[in-house]
DNA sequence: TGTCATAACTTAATCGTTTTCGTAGTTTTA
DNA sequence: TAAAACTACGAAAACGATTAAGTTATGACA
């Protein structure tokens, strides 16, 4: 509550000295900081980020964009830790995060970007979302400084888990385990799907692998209950997989009973596979067998790149990032 | 970019005028309004958040601080379907929500209540943290508005999970199920430890069941590793429990391995619950019966707390509010 | 015709900071 | 010893918005 005015009406000097002194610039007198200090300190003085940024235009806020399906990327395990990744990062930096309002239903609200200049966000990470949004486009077209994250546009920095090599090295790990007959079943289509399918695709062919078309199959992430059919009818097929890949570890569930429903084994009557190394499959039996998203690295590098976009625009690369995974070689693959 | 000034500059009226018009105040001509708002259209006019914040002295920005042992509240599953639910509350009414930084690690950080001043927060949301550490209390303490989860302050409204309920109502069912025998590995000591295993005892006396010492245990909150020893030490006892309750969901996948590798079958040999209700508990076999504690209903109502108290401090009452959750029967508890 | 409301503005202060440009007073330099 | 340089501080404007208080112009009313 305490302002610059209350503390140089005590110190018995001017408003812009206590400025000076608390900022630490060079031309006020060392013992003249020392006082101003100290009252400041008695005062229980804290600035006022509004009137700093009023006139700095700087709010050290960041804008954060996380939207599912459902609305909210809050309780969706991989872009919660890529956040909590995020966040942790920036923070170093000094900057705070406030969520983008994503309320579709209110009426008279902001769209992103009215909603993230009102806030004076000194930049925008978006993950998570319809990325034909004409709203999110219109927000990444702005002159805000932005990073996406598993999505990439022309001229922005964009930061992607490296779904190319995660699904290549999954599937040469599988192959090397002695699997030829491995069935996918992919999530809905999207930037992601569309690489790891190709990427599936690819490695098959290069490890000489035939994969019928009945083996490849749809169902969204974290779907449960499609991957539960899906799964039945590929058991169901005459020439049946010997191991089934799946959208993410979360959907991997929905197979997994499934399999178990029938009286199968994993590994040792059908292996399975997910993707993103969720902290439920590290704990569950059979420990599922998964590319791991580096959830820590792709928050951290999407912030340090934006940082370095707010406070060095001019010598910051805008570049596209991939960052790898691992595979996790869990207990849900048989070596045949 | 645009601001009040250079909307009245063009419309020839003055600054005041402007802002009236587009807060719609009475005083101001209809024509004149029209013609300011589309003016305002036009230039993209989008107020300043951190001017409008320094006169009025609201910003409607909510602080959260949600911090676990590893320093995040962001990947917890029950205490991010909270987040989420009051962040979508407190968007209704037009507030943003922002992290309170917590690492604490960073030299000349702010205390969490200096950090707060700073950001001009009109209220703030307390959960998942260490109520004992100083800086907490200090917050608490202040004269901003409040509102805690799963912990109660004197004179602070506090929204908490009804523990006491959801244990007894759990140990109801068990007790019908046929079950007399029933262990239960709590949490680490906590306010919500506590009342659970204080409901545990009392409901255990009124059901007339004897509670051997041996088959009460300590684990921690989303430990495997401990859960996983403890239920192989109680599966080892001369008289072992036919039902051995968990510390949370995620903590139950501990015993579920446990009690898998040693060739037992879930319920039909041992029966089980967990507490919380997570989404992976709900999506695999055997579905696990546990308490859904509601967290919609904890987010939402903390959220109409905290803004009550924010806009109508002298008619909020301050009280501590009791959500209750719900039994869910999943297979995991067998009748006998 | 003079008085009074009312409608529709404007003026000017203010919120708390930052920052540029001074300006004294002191010390160094030539 | 006079000029130059430096030190330590202050005055004042500015950031963008809100709002209490004042000012016109217009019309109503007696």
């Amino acid at each position: 509550m305490a302002s610059l005015k209350d503390i140089s009406k005590i110190c018995g000097v001017s408003v812009a000295t206590v400025s000076k002194a608390l900022n630490n610039h060079t031309d006020i007198g060392e013992e003249t900081k020392e006082y101003i200090r100290k009252v400041a300190k008695e005062l229980g003085y804290s600035p006022n980020s509004s009137a700093r940024a009023l006139k700095t235009r700087r709010t050290y806020g960041i804008g954060v964009l996380f939207v599912d399906e459902a609305m909210s990327g809050l309780t969706h395990d991989y872009f919660s830790a890529v956040l909590d990744s995020f966040k942790r990062t920036v923070e170093k930096f000094g900057y705070d995060i406030t969520f983008i309002n994503c309320c579709k239903e209110r009426e008279n609200r902001m769209s992103y970007l009215e909603h993230s200049r009102y806030r004076g966000f000194d930049g925008v990470v978006l993950a998570c979302i319809d990325f034909h949004d004409p709203e999110v486009i219109e927000l990444v077209q702005s002159d805000i400084p932005v990073v996406t994250i598993d999505h990439l546009f022309n001229d922005r920095i964009g930061v992607v888990s490296d779904n190319v090599g995660g699904i290549r090295e999954l599937l040469e790990y599988i192959h090397d385990c002695g699997h030829s007959r491995i069935a996918y079943i992919h999530g809905a289509p999207s930037a992601v799907t569309t690489n790891r399918l190709s990427s599936f695709y690819r490695t098959a062919e290069q490890l000489g692998m035939e994969i019928p078309d009945e083996y490849i199959r749809e169902a969204a992430y974290r779907d449960t209950h499609t991957t539960y059919q899906v799964t039945n009818e590929l058991l169901d097929l005459p020439d049946p997989p010997t191991c089934i890949l799946y959208p993410d570890d979360f959907a991997a569930f929905g197979g997994i009973n499934a399999i178990r429903e029938r009286g199968l084994r994993i590994p040792s009557d059908i292996s399975i596979a997910g993707y993103d190394g969720i902290r439920a499959a590290r704990h569950l039996e059979p420990k599922l067998t998964t590319v791991r998203q580096d959830t820590e690295q792709i928050g951290c590098v999407a912030a340090r790149q934006l940082v370095s976009l707010i406070e060095r625009p001019k010598s910051t690369l805008i570049e596209h990032i991939t960052i790898s995974g691992r595979v996790i070689e869990g207990r849900s693959v048989a070596k045949i």
